[in-house]
DNA sequence: TGGCGATTTAACGTATACATTCTCGAATCC
DNA sequence: GGATTCGAGAATGTATACGTTAAATCGCCA
């Protein structure tokens, strides 16, 4: 995951070849706009290129080892996604998330993930399907009782992301996905501004017992209140904060 | 809307300069990504580009006078839109859209935009700023009346488009939109094949008045059941008609 | 001294060149 | 006669070249 970022140091551009011949690393060919793209989005996501971050389609070119194209491809695609924004003449720019982005944001969520909750708990799957979701809530308990706040907030991903996988419906689990990418760094910004997420975690529990119960309109009210609430929740430590963007 | 499309016949690449030199029609540059994109993604819409339909890059770039670079470009976005498939080598390939897309995407629908009438509804505007609202309603009912199909579902999509907008989040507003682009053909096909959509009309009324009245849960709840009728009135007409894709 | 305009520069959009890889067909061998 | 392998052709992915545009800077004039 993290290889391919010492090369090409010198900015100079050597004319010295180097791609075809000879250092060519596996058999590494026409991944590039894949590989420019997910090293890009995971050193946005992980705050290496922070919001704000300005970049031209030359700079992120030398600093991958490969030419325009592909870098290009690769941000307007991040560009569609809304994590960043081509500037025409100033490259581009790592897009922050506003506070009214991220209500933006969880307004989407609260309509989708309640309905992906509904969707599944109409699905009547066999408890051991739904495995792989309590299993995502027990980490969380554990995450919080070891005062782990990144296991808990990877446990947390898990779980959301496993229940809209359940569902059943790609173009909403990817919408879903998209989502979360976009409030990533929020989240974890406030994940240490905030007292611990115990009700989070039962609300979770609950859930996967009204999905389990097959009480459909029940799972997605549950998951919305629990979706308005961490949304409230957010929004306010962000306003308190002074957090006007990340 | 119409232009562009004759020029660039012979497919065999003639080295006349027409670009730049003379033939630009306004002041014409750097737009022919949005040239490409838009053409083709309404010819798809029109069902010029039928599904299934099959091309090369360099034959919609010969189609459009222009290189394979921008059009490349219109084709990545229309694949990340869901229109137009990209397979590796034999081209491009304009979607099908399965009942089971369809499923999806109503899915997706029925979340979104009763979401977005309750977020209007709360916004309590003030009244003339729902008139666009209200005289979409009332074209509708013109439309049915003066039996013109086309009519009426123009006057359905700028209904369902200004809701949308009114509703002020942008990021819900693109993602509906997107989707009524991929229902589009197959709301086309099944408006002749159903009864005349008297009710529709009706149910929307409802929820204009709904939101007027600023009865937010009310406007979520009417739109949910027009959303769910007009779903399963679509799905069942493809299934009685035997259609399973367009 | 400050504002406005022209020139320079550089970034991007587009075009084109190149090489890799996949497909399809034909020829040969079993 | 059938199957397999090798080769020719083509389409794409990537690299690079080119021209336009716009930002920025410098100089000139008021």
């Amino acid at each position: 995951m993290a290889r391919a970022s010492t090369a090409a140091k010198a900015t100079g551009r050597a004319p010295a070849p180097q791609r075809r011949t000879g250092a060519a690393p596996p058999a590494g060919r026409q991944f590039l706009v894949a590989r420019a793209y997910t090293l890009i989005r995971q050193r946005i996501l992980d705050n290496i290129y922070p919001a704000g971050h300005r970049a031209l389609e030359q700079e992120y070119a030398d600093e991958l080892g490969l030419s325009r194209t592909p870098v290009r491809e690769a941000l307007l695609k991040l560009a569609a996604e809304g994590l960043v924004e081509v500037i025409p003449r100033h490259g581009t720019r790592v897009l922050p998330v506003s506070t009214d982005d991220m209500r933006e944001i969880y307004e989407m969520l609260t309509a989708l993930e309640p309905m992906a909750a509904e969707i599944l708990a109409n699905k009547k799957l066999p408890p051991q399907d739904l495995k792989p979701l309590v299993d995502a809530s027990r980490d969380m308990s554990a995450a919080l009782k070891a005062d782990n706040l990144d296991a808990w907030a990877e446990a947390d991903e898990r779980y959301h992301r496993l229940l809209i996988a359940l569902a059943g419906n790609r173009l909403l689990a990817e919408s879903v996905q998209g989502l979360w990418d976009r409030a990533h760094r929020a989240r974890m910004v406030t994940l240490r501004l905030r007292p611990k997420p115990h009700r989070s975690t039962v609300e979770h529990n609950a859930i996967v017992d009204a999905i389990r119960a097959g009480n459909a309109s029940e799972a997605a009210r549950l998951y919305r209140a629990h979706r308005e609430r961490g949304s409230s929740e957010l929004l306010a430590i962000l306003e308190k904060a002074r957090i006007s963007a990340l």
